[in-house]
DNA sequence: GTGAAAGCGCTAACAC
DNA sequence: GTGTTAGCGCTTTCAC
């Protein structure tokens, strides 16, 4: 069998330059919009083309551009709102400069991210926007922007790795929330918040944690511990309550919270997982919010205003987060090397009816 | 510059052989795990490739073996928790054989999936798991699939495309709803729907659709109607309040449904968006749940636990739903051939507070 | 403006 | 078991 007679496999360039007349060269030229093609030439090609059914083979065309139009996206998981909202912020930018998007869970394990990012070098995506499960191992990054991929952190950064990171600024966040009950007369303020980043009530005092260069619990957890400090109020183990990062953890962290003779009127979660656990705790208990304990926690998920009373929460740009993490990659991909850091949205902080004023006593 | 000397580029098979002392074939064999090397050859391939940082190139191997063990997912929104957990299954599923996703939001719109297929194909995805935004316009899903690409339907079917469908019997699981709602001496049964799929009540009326070849939300009050009908209920225009696809729209439509004199004293909603509009215009309205209304819908979100009363809904195996249209394409892609068609999964009623007794009168 | 020819990095016959 | 050779479908010099 000759090469022109591979009949009912794809059309290649080569077909459409046969029953256009001309030359693979300046079929390419036609189909692909680039070089000097006369205008008899190129309508005869067109005409070919969409005759055959012809469709541009990407990847013989990214072996030779070495670019493939498309970003790999690492994050914990698609499941959680977070990683989905902001998904959908990348998405929406990568394709409005036509790349797509190759998605990855980790599940924060450090195993599956390495391999991961292996499988997305090798199918060379043109840059990489990860959340990383360990803020301190990120030699398979450096890696990947050795072998000149991008790399752009989004929601938390890595100190070793000089990239861009876009987040929000957690400490401050939190601080702000604390600080907001504190006025409103709170002096016993406990957190709940994942125990895998967790730090102790002696560690968070002397820590000094760079904006950007941790997961954001601890992050989270410092702000508090600020505030607190701020305020001359002690920081204790007790107040700190950790849990698996579950659901049902964090209700039962926030029970044993509760339970105790010397109760905090008031509790922040460090995200919406987290305050899920602790409402149903507190619903569970029979509590009044804000009459027995004010509630406050990171993330404005659309069902914080259909629960009684609705939620005072801590809102980050998720989406925006997203998009933007997208556009700055998509400006490494095209060329920029200006000094990479880190750029922080700004959090919003949404007074709802969870929190109140501290009980007397 | 010869053609060795590209000092500073990615190494390659030739440098591996180069470096290994044996032929591009050999190093290729062993690195590639395929046919017969012997153990000293394998051994100093596998050294120099470590040694020089050797990565394949997939896009090479692509080109050849014609396959890139990469699956493209179209669906509406990634940020909707619907498909954000289905496409968690497919991508548990598809890494599970080594395959990554490509994904694609089309916010239910025909050009955005149309321009999405295409790109798919350009990059020349082994499989296509599609939710389509216009189940009678099929077209472009039966050209991917004249071009050899598998297609297998998420969600909803489409009656004109021979192709595997992985859903749940959406009438089936409405109309259980209902029945229940009707045997604790409901009348009045609303629904809240989608105003772009609903039908007035005399279509409804009419209407025989196929369990799988319709946007869900027609089916779910496909389901409604046929329990009303059974029951010898009246199926009123009265009864179906749309709104557009968005949750404050609901709210509206809700609000409007229970200001009327004629109250209904039930209400089904068709999913998340749908039920977190209803949810608000009820507990705006001041009214009882369940004494003055209940309250069912679609999807078992975790939230539904939080509020009070906790919701009755209809759950259905979302991340199941992904997996299992994963694990279909995937036997697609490996060659089987075997009729396509439908693959219906259990939902499960899950019975809580929001649905009780119909108030007297 | 157009064509011939080389080659991206790899796999797959086919000899030896 | 190993090497040689011919492509996969495209872009890109470089002549003409």
């Amino acid at each position: 069998m000759t090469k022109r007679q591979r009949a009912n496999s794809a059309p290649t360039i080569h077909d459409v330059a046969a029953a256009a007349g001309v030359s693979r060269a300046t079929a390419a030229r036609a189909l692909g919009g680039y070089g000097p093609v006369s205008d008899d030439a190129r309508a005869r090609v067109m005409s070919a083309a969409d005759r055959l059914g012809y469709r541009p083979n990407r990847l013989a065309r990214s072996m030779i551009t070495g670019t493939t139009h498309t970003l790999g996206v690492v994050i914990a998981d698609i499941q959680l709102a977070f990683f989905a909202q902001a998904v959908r912020g990348i998405s929406d930018a990568a394709r409005a400069q036509e790349f797509e998007v190759i998605l990855a869970n980790t599940d924060e394990d450090r195993a599956k991210e390495l391999a991961a990012v292996d499988v997305l070098i090798d199918k060379r995506v043109d840059g990489l926007i990860v959340a990383p499960a360990d803020s301190a191992q990120t030699a398979h990054l450096a890696e990947a922007q050795r072998r000149g991929i991008p790399v752009v952190l989004i929601d938390r950064g890595a100190p070793g790795l000089r990239c861009d990171v876009v987040a929000v600024d957690n400490q401050r966040a939190a601080r702000n929330a604390v600080n907001h009950l504190i006025r409103l007369g709170h002096r016993r303020i406990a957190i709940v918040t994942e125990a895998s980043t967790a730090l102790s009530a002696a560690e968070i005092g002397r820590a000094h944690l760079p904006p950007a260069g941790q997961m954001t619990s601890v992050l989270r957890q410092a702000g508090w511990a600020a505030a607190l400090r701020g305020a001359g109020l002690p920081v204790t183990d007790e107040l700190i309550r950790t849990a698996r990062y579950d659901r049902d953890d964090a209700r039962a962290a926030t029970a044993a919270a509760i339970a105790g003779a010397d109760r905090p009127t008031a509790i922040l979660t460090t995200d919406e997982t987290m305050t899920l656990g602790a409402l149903e705790a507190i619903l569970e208990a029979g509590l009044d919010i804000p009459g027995d304990i004010s509630l406050v926690g990171f993330d404005d998920s659309p069902w914080t205003t259909v629960v009684r009373p609705p939620l005072t929460v801590i809102a980050q740009p998720v989406y925006e987060l997203g998009a933007m993490a997208a556009r700055r990659l998509l400006a490494r991909v095209a060329g920029d090397d200006s000094p990479p850091g880190p750029v922080f949205l700004d959090t919003s902080f949404i007074l709802r009816g969870s929190t109140g004023r501290a009980p007397e006593g």
